[in-house]
DNA sequence: TGTAGCATGTAAGCCGTTACATGATTGA
DNA sequence: TCAATCATGTAACGGCTTACATGCTACA
């Protein structure tokens, strides 16, 4: 049978992979989202609580991951681990499925397009704006790169990491252009 | 009653207002998609044709188009028209609403993320294909750009292109950079 | 003692896609 | 005449979100 996976599940996977930073063994739904929040949000989604655990239901069901009950507190607490199935899934997934290319949602780009609808001032304010989150969302992107150092085992998501800093600068600068040409 | 409609019926309004360079008066929902296929897709997303209808009908219900139907062939045809009311109702969302950041999917840098499961030429591979896909895809923005010249009604427009061209380098100028690193 | 964070789910609902269905018009 | 393009929809389905519901745990 092959049920494959949507891209969102993989990236999941892609998580559960790299599973060597935390002393426990396998990480919760909640540890999960938190590590999506400070990686996959940058270059994909990160998908909300209750997708994770639907996900990681499905992955299960694949038998990709497999849940590990701690019952040693008041409540159960379920720590997923990635199988040897799910690794496997996984390569494979990376050798044969579609690259498509970037999708990319800009509200400040869509809005842009409707310049004449807005004032000078207005496009001004909004472009403002854009360049106040972009160093919000700049710093945030930094502290996630200082925290993965120089060790080779994080060498690829810190590319990655570079990548999304590269990506931040380059609009800064676009728009500083054009707010030149306005 | 305050219906708030998402981005996507705005975005499709917004491909409505600029109804100036056709001869003939409003758009048919394939004309629309034609449109959306040159402009939206770059930076936003170009719906399906089925949803095209659909927006077109939803937008008709909130009266901000009007529907002209064009009898004169052996088949209806119906062209869409924005309306005063779509206009002021535009402008209310372009003042109004909140401005998102930009969400990327980059399936790309995904893929590099988990670059320690794949071979070194795997990875290479991946960015060639990527380098190409980005190649086409500034092509079409460039002819897209060229068309827009530098009329002063599409001034916006024509800056939205270039932002996206400039986007477009930028990545180029990202993947050579960390091919260096790699 | 109380509140912020940890932790796990279910339910409803909508956006948007693919697949299906149909037929006119134009030009080679 | 045949194929590509123009043109308009309906139906099924699924991903993902928000809202709802619940309770533990740690710490100030």
């Amino acid at each position: 049978m092959t049920t494959s996976l949507l891209t969102t599940s993989y990236a999941l996977l892609g998580l559960l992979v790299f599973d060597r930073a935390t002393s426990e063994d396998g990480l919760t739904g909640y540890e999960l989202k938190q590590r999506a929040d400070r990686t996959l949000r940058f270059y994909w989604v990160s998908p909300a609580m209750s997708q994770i655990y639907t996900e990681l239901d499905r992955l299960r069901r694949e038998s990709f991951v497999e849940a590990i009950d701690d019952t040693s507190g008041q409540r159960t607490t379920r720590r997923f681990r990635i199988t040897d199935d799910g690794r496997t899934a996984l390569t494979t997934w990376l050798h044969t499925s579609e690259q498509d290319f970037p999708v990319l949602k800009h509200p400040i780009a869509l809005r842009l397009m409707m310049g004449s609808l807005m004032g000078p001032g207005e496009v001004s304010a909004m472009l403002d704006a854009y360049e106040a989150a972009l160093a919000d969302r700049r710093a945030e992107l930094e502290a996630v790169r200082e925290m993965l150092g120089d060790y080779p085992a994080v060498a690829f998501p810190a590319h990655v990491a570079d990548w999304g800093l590269a990506y931040y600068d380059s609009e800064d600068a676009i728009v500083a252009d054009l707010r030149r040409k306005l």
